[in-house]
RNA sequence: GGAGAGGUGGCUGAGUGGUUGAAAGCGCCAGUCUCGAAAACUGGUAUGUCGCUUGCGGCAUCGGGGGUUCGAAUCCCCCCCUCUCCGCCA
């Protein structure tokens, strides 16, 4: 959430900012306006309020009997503030229905554009190799029989996959080994958390209320199933204030997503790089305003590292300011090389969102004993999502003859080392 | 799902209508003492919001919401959460 004291006080910024992201006409002017009038009314009704504070406490310090004029006088003082509260109230709504919708501001050195042709390659590692023959993983991977996409849409419908045998061994390491190098080579907590998820847990990571046509939920208990383990990670201290020297804060979760993708109806139809359920590891970060371009870049150099692990040719893109998520003030994207698909995959988005998670759901911290709280700075980033990683180790690993070769790093945790073809 | 108990500041924990935004203890910060530290003593120590002469003042907040009252942490209603016992259950 943007701070609407900013707002307030530094309009034309905050609207350049937002028109920069490619906002049509921010409401800005019409949010100041509302904060004036609501001021007014603090302004009055705190007035009325002091009054009525000083009369009940003179009453009581006296040991008496209010008088008749001074009921009547209080009553009166009573229903002004009364309505005052009422307007204020509404005024309050109406302010929080305009910011909340409105996207995170990008930083100064996030590229211009609309969309993702202005997106600016900054790093590339491997090559785009072309291997003769090569399958995409859809006739690749079912033909192998590790994976069914029949069963995944007669099961749910379409978008959802069914893995099997080695296809489901290998997702299951592919979680395994990256959660292992997270914690133990990049000291991160490993975290559990629900999937279900409160509306305000959903609102805080940015994901409601704009978003809500791609979320599923549950009526009867009011939950929502998460799109993301950020959703959760970003809620595991909202209200709190973090005691002094805990920060950073640096954990990791390994979460189904579910998305219900409307939107791309039509987009990525084949095989299981878009779908309706998948897995993703996620790493979070909560860290100190001063720390936090630091941070992005050690997060973006793990899923790096993660990649090359794994011996896969990536790109890096920073996002121009049009492209960047809802909640982000900077995105780096890493894609890497699917030779049997010829395309670059994204299989890491890493962001920060500055403040502006950390406002939405109330969540401070207490630099040191005695001072005053301020917000930490949340960063997100996959590390990595699993179906495209999985596609790409498969496709990356084919051999002439038909089977997939695992990366040496998975081998302890697949239990194999190649995927042969079926007799 | 049934029965009972409870939710107060960073923590523990008093407080059943009027100098209680909140006792006391712990923790933390500063000072005194000390060569230094500990102990002891003294003072300070919530968050949010509005205003202005930026340090002060007003207002709000005792799980959340509503009500009664001149006045609510305290009384009434609804909801949420935690704990104990019973039931059910992977």
């Amino acid at each position: 959430m943007l701070d609407l004291n900013d707002i307030v006080r530094d309009t034309e910024r905050v609207r350049a900012a937002l028109l920069r992201r490619g906002e049509q006409d921010p409401p800005v002017d019409r949010i100041v306006e509302l904060d004036s009038r609501r001021r007014e009314l603090i302004a009055t009704s705190d007035a009325d309020r002091a009054t009525r504070n000083s009369v009940s406490k003179q009453i009581g310090d006296e040991k008496r009997k209010p008088t008749p004029e001074e009921i009547a006088r209080m009553r009166e003082t009573n229903d002004r503030i009364k309505a005052a509260e009422q307007e204020l109230e509404t005024i309050q709504q109406q302010i929080r229905e305009l910011i909340l919708p409105l996207p995170n501001l990008p930083l100064e050195d996030v590229p211009e554009g609309l969309n993702s042709d202005s997106n600016i390659t900054v790093e590339s590692h491997g090559e785009e190799t072309h291997i003769a023959g090569a399958q995409a993983h859809w006739d690749l991977a079912t033909e192998l029989g590790i994976l069914d996409m029949e069963a995944g849409a007669s099961i749910s419908g379409a978008r959802f996959y069914v893995l099997k045998g080695k296809g489901a061994r290998l997702s299951r390491a592919l979680a395994s080994w990256m959660l292992d190098t997270h914690s133990n080579d990049f000291g991160y907590t490993e975290i559990e958390p629900p999937l279900l998820v409160r509306g305000e847990t959903m609102t805080g990571s940015g994901n409601l209320p704009k978003f809500k046509d791609n979320l599923y939920r549950d009526d009867e208990s009011d939950l929502w199933l998460v799109p993301t383990a950020e959703v959760a990670l970003n809620g595991l201290h909202q209200g709190q204030i973090i005691e002094p020297d805990r920060l950073p804060l640096k954990y990791v979760a390994q979460t189904p997503c579910f998305r219900k993708e409307h939107t791309a109806a039509g987009r990525d139809v084949r095989g299981i790089k878009r779908v309706h359920q998948f897995e993703k590891v996620e790493m979070f970060r909560y860290v100190e305003p001063e720390e936090s371009e630091r941070h992005l870049e050690e997060m973006l150099t793990e899923a790096k590292t993660l990649c090359e692990r794994l011996g896969l040719a990536y790109r890096v893109l920073k996002l121009c300011a049009g492209d960047i998520g809802f909640q982000s003030a900077k995105t780096f994207d890493i894609e890497v090389w699917a030779p049997g698909s010829g395309e670059w995959l994204e299989v890491s988005s890493i962001s920060t969102c500055v403040e502006f998670q950390a406002r939405r759901n109330n969540t401070r911290y207490r630099p040191a004993a005695g001072e005053q709280v301020r917000m930490p700075h949340t960063l997100n980033g996959s590390g990595l999502a699993i179906p495209r990683i999985w596609i790409a180790v498969l496709e990356n690993g084919q051999q002439p003859d038909g089977s997939v070769v695992i990366p040496e790093v998975l081998r302890p945790y697949t239990g194999f080392d190649r995927i042969e073809p079926r007799a």
